[in-house]
RNA sequence: GUCCCCAUCGUCUAGUCGGCCCAGGACAACGGCCUUUCACGCCGUCAACAGCGGUUCAAAUCCGCUUGGGGACGCCA
């Protein structure tokens, strides 16, 4: 394969969801991994359901998931002619044919193959009347009569239909818009178009396509279908199932990295290999190894995914990666530096940037506005502890300096000079500084804290 | 109804033209270690070849049937 141009097509009539984006990925990736072409194609024919600002919205998605396309964008709505003079030749080659069945004419033969147990199809009533152009009339194929259409494809392998099973299907509406098929193969043809890897639910498309193809004397494509993506319930994905939209994943802190790194494992493998790296994808994604079974779509294993790569990434980058989700939960502007240190503490404690952000929440927030947890506060606020926490603010207030290595010397001090266990002094201090016995390195949260900030918590706590 | 597709642990999957698989990895769950909380990390446990027939010395791997899923059957895409 020296020569591949792929494509992702989506219409506009909704944002991209995870099932176009693991589409697109695969687009990507073939293309990628083999030097050639990416290129993206906007089918908006749908003139009712489909919207400029769903365009926007996918367009964006695909940048914030790195998916680079080449050359510019084609729109179909712009190409109405040309997918005419395609009909066209084929009216004038005899591949094609003038039709004036209405649409409830056309149901009626449905419904009688129906009635025999047949499938229900248009049963080729104008096939050999010699209409002309008119008023209300549409175009048909003229379906071969015999024969098998039989493609191999790259993800299920040889599939053969009978034409039997195809009618007659409209190219060109009565109203002169292609339909999908005759401009889906029209545009593939011109894109140059090598390899077409789609969803699933296309593969009974393929067969008629490929007559299409064939009538038009056209090279025939790749086609590599991928199934679909299923809800964690094994049923199709639906709203139930929580955010599917990548842009819902994206406000809720995810990493495109990850995203992406899960969407692509979701019908494809490398052996063992959970986590690659952008380069290490387009390495290895060669079309082989994509697999033919649906797959059900894991939250918690996209959250582990998540979580790895907050966990990996460059600490500045992160800081700037949660800024905006930092103001978003009201917290404000930290600045870069302080949200770097707060990142260190947390980000093992995260699986995402939201939650990250929220993490936050304790350290930020002035001594006055902490709320104590009631059941931690009840268990380690005793007068013991109290006490405790006492002679600690005095220890804190005689330390020279208030870095993390200075404090935790001073609290050693303090345990050891007393004959303590940390397990005494350590509960009471922290649900005095985060509010609950959870967080950080102690160390950590009191030089991040600062002295004054320290003490003033400790104070709220011995009164 | 007709046609097409699919079928390994709860989930994602490995299993490259049958033997090295009484089936491996990862997520989840559970247990343990570490430990100043919570995490991270490390170690371990649980857990699957849908069923039935063939072919073969040998089948998760090949064939057939059954069952169960999914998809398609528009002048939607």
């Amino acid at each position: 394969m020296s020569h591949v141009v792929t494509r992702f097509a989506p219409s506009p009539t909704g944002h991209l969801h995870i099932g176009g984006a693991r589409t697109a990925i695969f687009c990507w990736l073939l293309a990628r991994h083999y030097g050639g072409r990416f290129h993206l194609r906007i089918e908006d024919t749908d003139l009712l359901r489909s919207k400029q600002e769903y365009t926007d919205s996918i367009l964006a998605s695909m940048r914030w998931l790195g998916l680079d396309w080449d050359g510019d964008l084609t729109y179909q709505t712009q190409r109405a002619d040309v997918y005419s003079r395609y009909v066209d030749k084929l009216l004038e080659t005899g591949h094609a044919y003038w039709c004036d069945c209405t649409p409830e004419e056309v149901e009626a033969m449905r419904e009688e193959a129906r009635q025999k147990g047949l499938k229900p199809r248009y049963n080729g009533r104008c096939r050999t009347r010699e209409l002309g152009p008119g008023v209300g009339r549409c175009v048909r194929l003229k379906t071969p009569l015999t024969g098998k259409v039989v493609f191999d494809d790259m993800v299920k392998g040889r599939i053969s239909v009978d034409v039997s099973e195809l009618d007659d299907m409209v190219l060109r509406r009565a109203d002169g818009m292609p339909t999908y098929n005759m401009a889906v193969v029209v545009d593939d043809y011109e894109m140059g178009i090598t390899h077409v890897i789609r969803g699933d639910d296309h593969v009974s498309n393929t067969p008629r396509q490929i007559l299409i193809y064939e009538a038009l004397g056209l090279p025939v494509p790749r086609f590599g279908h991928v199934p679909m993506i299923l809800g964690p319930d094994k049923q199709k994905l639906s709203k139930r199932h929580g955010a599917r939209a990548v842009i819902e994943y994206q406000q809720d802190g995810l990493l495109p990295q990850a995203l992406v790194n899960y969407l692509v494992r979701l019908g494809w493998s490398h052996g063992n290999q959970e986590l690659f790296t952008r380069d290490e994808l387009i390495e290895y994604f060669d079309g082989n190894n994509l697999n033919p079974a649906s797959a059900a779509f894991d939250p918690a294993k996209l959250e582990w995914c998540n979580a790895h790569y907050m966990r990996e990434m460059l600490l500045s980058d992160l800081a700037r990666l949660v800024a905006p989700f930092v103001q978003q939960v009201g917290l404000g502007d930290l600045g870069q530096e302080r949200l770097e240190a707060l990142c260190l503490m947390f980000r093992e404690r995260a699986n995402n940037l939201k939650a990250l952000a929220e993490s936050f929440r304790p350290l930020v927030l002035p001594a006055a506005e902490l709320v104590h947890a009631e059941k931690d506060a009840k268990k380690h606020f005793t007068d013991q502890g109290k006490e405790h926490l006492r002679k600690l603010s005095a220890v804190f207030a005689a330390c020279e300096s208030f870095d993390a290595d200075t404090v935790d010397s001073a609290l050693n001090a303090y345990v050891a000079d007393n004959g303590l266990k940390f397990k005494e002094v350590a509960p009471p201090l922290r649900t005095a500084l985060m509010g609950f016995m959870g967080g950080s390195h102690l160390k950590d949260i009191m030089a991040f804290l600062g002295r004054e900030e320290t003490l003033e918590r400790l104070k709220r706590v011995t009164g």
